[in-house]
DNA sequence: TGCATCAGTGCACGTTGTGCATCGGCCTGG
DNA sequence: CCAGGCCGATGCACAACGTGCACTGATGCA
């Protein structure tokens, strides 16, 4: 980030991903091309695909750093809590913080339910995050195998259960602004302990 | 199916079917043409795109074709069993039936591996089955609420187990043909026993 | 047998995504 | 300071994708 160069990309690229989600919340994923998304952000269409390859990676790409955010958060907590209460924590303290970013993920969560062809996008997203939350819980267990059994498992029931307290979340508090923290916090611990207990 | 305008169209949607993975697994999907599988199936490429939307979805609907009978199989499990065991027999008897699709279901799975680029098809797949085995699930618990967390919770951690499990299983037996049923069998009871039990 | 239906097909057209060459601002070593 | 390399942005060409539309011929039905 040191270099002009380097900060005119970014802003660049951020121009381009604010433009995506604006046009796609505004008229749907659909009817948005890339021409249009390069107009808006003032950009040729050739730069466009220089940072991203499709109009829904640049939509997903603002979940996708909210789900970077859970992952730095996660790897910061002290050692001695267990995994599921440090993924609960983890979970408050990314969407406590990061007040414009947030903005924006909830915004994105949003358009992604409305627009059903974007979920395999946010899933991938997902599957790629699991893979890094499940190196980082087995090393947080001193694992070496990589692909042991109890990380992998840990990791995608993390995912999977913050996924569904965020969808039940969204479908409760429709279009709620600003959005009902403490809500989500019920949410987020029931499907957690949920975890802890077993499903049996 | 009961026309022969029906079968035939069942027939050339196989042919596309089978074209479109045979194809994959010999160049990768990356270096296959929509025009390479209509002339491999002998249709127009028109024709192809009659029946699936992209070469992708062709190659990924003998995975979705597998994910079905896994719910066909849990939805005929007596009321008895627990929701767990009622999957791991689902499981069973879904792998150790259908020879046939069972090879190419594998193959395709195998595929997937070698190309991130269907990732994201695969999850489109099995967040629509993670629907379907959730709403099968709230039917077999009694459930009138379509949203209640249990059963939400519960697909998704039943259909992350059985990827994870898939995935560590291809890991241990690259190649293996036949397939080794008992090493597979071995690596779901270990996942479904820790969901069972609880991740704490 | 006559009529409605529908899968298969060809065609036109807008959109997507990429390789390649170029331009021009930035960075660094001398 | 400045000359040359670096690199992001751009235009262009082109292959591939995906869809709407109209048509044809086989199929199914009354």
């Amino acid at each position: 980030m040191q270099g002009r160069r380097e900060r005119k990309k970014l802003a660049t690229r951020a121009a381009v991903r604010d433009a995506a989600l604006s046009l796609a919340i505004r008229h749907g994923i659909e009817n948005v091309t890339v021409e249009q998304i390069a107009a808006e952000a003032d950009i040729a269409v050739r730069t466009f695909f220089n940072h991203f390859s499709s109009k829904e990676e640049a939509v997903i790409s603002v979940a996708a750093a909210g789900a970077e955010a859970l992952i730095t958060e996660f790897r910061r907590r002290p050692a001695g809590e267990s995994v599921p209460e440090a993924l609960r924590q983890a979970v408050f303290v990314a969407m406590e913080s990061h007040d414009e970013a947030g903005r924006d993920y909830v915004k994105t969560l949003q358009l992604i339910r409305r627009a059903p062809s974007l979920v395999p996008w946010q899933m991938a997203v997902l599957t790629a995050q699991e893979s890094a939350l499940a190196d980082v819980i087995a090393e947080r267990l001193g694992l070496t195998e990589p692909t042991a059994r109890y990380p992998l498992l840990c990791a995608a029931m993390a995912l999977a259960a913050l996924r569904i307290a965020l969808d039940r979340w969204l479908d409760q508090v429709p279009q709620h602004d600003p959005p009902r923290l403490d809500v989500f916090r019920a949410e987020i611990d029931g499907a957690i302990a949920q975890l802890e207990t077993g499903l049996a």
